[in-house]
RNA sequence: GCGGAUAUCGUCAAGUGGUUAAGACCUCGGAUUGUGGUUCCGAUAUGCGUGGGUUCGAGUCCCACUAUCCGCCCCA
């Protein structure tokens, strides 16, 4: 018999290490509450063309990566991302006419077809959050804030926020202009990508990691171009408007022009958070504005901005958690008993339990030395006597006390 | 899609062509019929990713396949 095994790019969470995860979720939830924000779960499947239209049909997550099958002549699509039916649910529930802003976290598992390796999987995990209805950059001030706050709630001090702007619809054209003019001449000599991206979304030209091509880019008067401030009067207001605000919050950040993200949806503002212990998968965290979102998936016209985290990556920054002990194991040679006080305890909120498969006494106090705080001794004499022993395993003292006086003994 | 590496028990591993495939941890049992976490003893791979080949003899050499990991691309 062959054995089933998980399918590439995806992994069971174990027991063992399901107790880091419920940290981050416990901590998504308190951290991202102060600010207002309210959890909402959206399927995990969607209609295929929500993300070609919503992440873009040009970039490699809908082109190569969507998990994508028919049923009842539909296509539909296993999320690649949360953003796009985040979005959907916002028009599809009016969500245009609360009050704004309009504040959503979620959390869950995505799917990308890529292959996996260190700190990449064909199914991960992200949190997220997206706010919906503000324009003014004190917006992309909070929702950095908040990545920052959680990321530090969790222990993350001193990661590196990076941070740029992408400028409007509009600059941005005419710099995708002037990208493709000074380039030209080099056309031939780009890689094969690069002469793809060169119509479709010249942007992604600049952070081509192929070396002949980094060459190409580091020419003197290509060099200008890219570090031009080529975004408009408006844009660039609001970029340094955001970063006064993270100046006076205290938020650290590096500027990098060549931070240009493969979604097509952002405008202004985009930023990542880094990590120099993941290897070569370093973002922790990614995210940006994306103003026209809404209207183009079919809204009214509605600002947002938001990042998504990697779950497993945040928890390959986070030592390990230790696993949390019983309050008490019982050890009876009497099962009746034995269920009967395990009952009342658990009853009473304590996490107890007890021997189902009548080992003897010393296996048994082995496995509460194990796994318990406490040895809960109910042998023949504490019965006959209703009393009940109970064995401190770290000190080794035992007293013995009324069979009712139990609770209190472990509260000690 | 393109590179590179690896594959021996539940886990970590030794093994470099020659009987019966070390050892450690975990698990289980015993020493110990009511006192553990220390100690001692014992049990646990007819098997070395799969399929072929070379050889008197293959975990070890050769070929193919598969899987996993790492890197490129891209991203969280």
């Amino acid at each position: 018999m062959t054995i089933i095994k998980v399918i590439k790019g995806t992994k069971d969470i174990l027991p063992q290490d399901a107790g880091a995860w419920q940290r981050l979720e416990a901590k998504a939830l308190e951290v991202f509450s102060k600010y207002g924000y309210r959890e909402i779960r959206t399927p995990i499947f969607e209609a295929t063309e929500l993300f070609a239209r919503g992440v873009g049909d040009t970039t490699d997550i809908v082109n190569k990566e969507m998990y994508t099958f028919e049923k009842s002549d539909r296509s539909l699509t296993l999320r690649p991302e949360n953003t796009a039916g985040v979005v959907r649910s916002f028009i599809e529930n009016g969500m245009a006419r609360l009050s704004a802003p309009v504040k959503l976290w979620y959390k869950g598992p995505m799917f990308r077809y890529e292959r996996p390796q260190a700190g990449r999987q064909r199914q991960f995990h992200q949190v997220g959050v997206e706010m919906f209805g503000i324009k003014q950059p004190s917006a992309d001030a909070e929702v950095i804030m908040l990545a920052v706050d959680y990321l530090k709630s969790l222990g993350l001090n001193d990661l590196v926020v990076e941070l740029n702007s992408l400028g409007c619809p509009k600059c941005r054209e005419e710099y995708k202009a002037k990208i493709k003019e000074v380039l030209k001449p080099e056309f031939e000599n780009l890689c094969e990508d690069c002469r793809n991206r060169y119509e479709k979304n010249p942007l992604r030209l600049l952070d081509c990691k192929v070396e002949s091509c980094k060459a190409i880019f580091e020419k003197p008067e290509i060099q200008k171009v890219i570090q031009s401030d080529f975004i408009c009067e408006e844009c660039a207001e609001h970029y340094s408007s955001l970063k006064t605000y993270l100046d006076k919050l205290g938020v650290k950040y590096v500027e990098n022009k060549l931070l240009v993200r493969g979604l097509d949806y952002y405008n202004r503002t985009v930023f990542e958070i880094k990590s120099n212990n993941l290897g070569s998968q370093n973002a922790v965290c990614g995210g940006g504005r994306y103003d026209s979102l809404v209207k183009n998936l079919g809204g009214e016209d509605t600002s947002a901005v938001g990042w998504a985290m990697g779950m497993e990556r945040l928890n390959s920054l986070l030592p390990e958690v230790e696993p949390e002990k019983l309050d008490g194991y019982i050890v009876s040679n009497s099962p009746l008993e034995a269920f009967a006080l395990a009952q009342e305890l658990r009853d009473a909120g304590k996490k107890v339990e007890f021997d189902l498969s009548n080992k003897k006494f010393t296996k048994q106090l082995e496995k509460a030395s194990k796994t318990a705080k406490f040895a809960i001794i109910l042998g023949e004499d504490e019965i006959n006597l209703n009393k009940v022993s109970v064995k401190n395993l770290e000190t080794s003292e035992q007293v013995t006390v009324d069979r009712n006086m139990v609770l209190n003994q472990l509260e000690k």
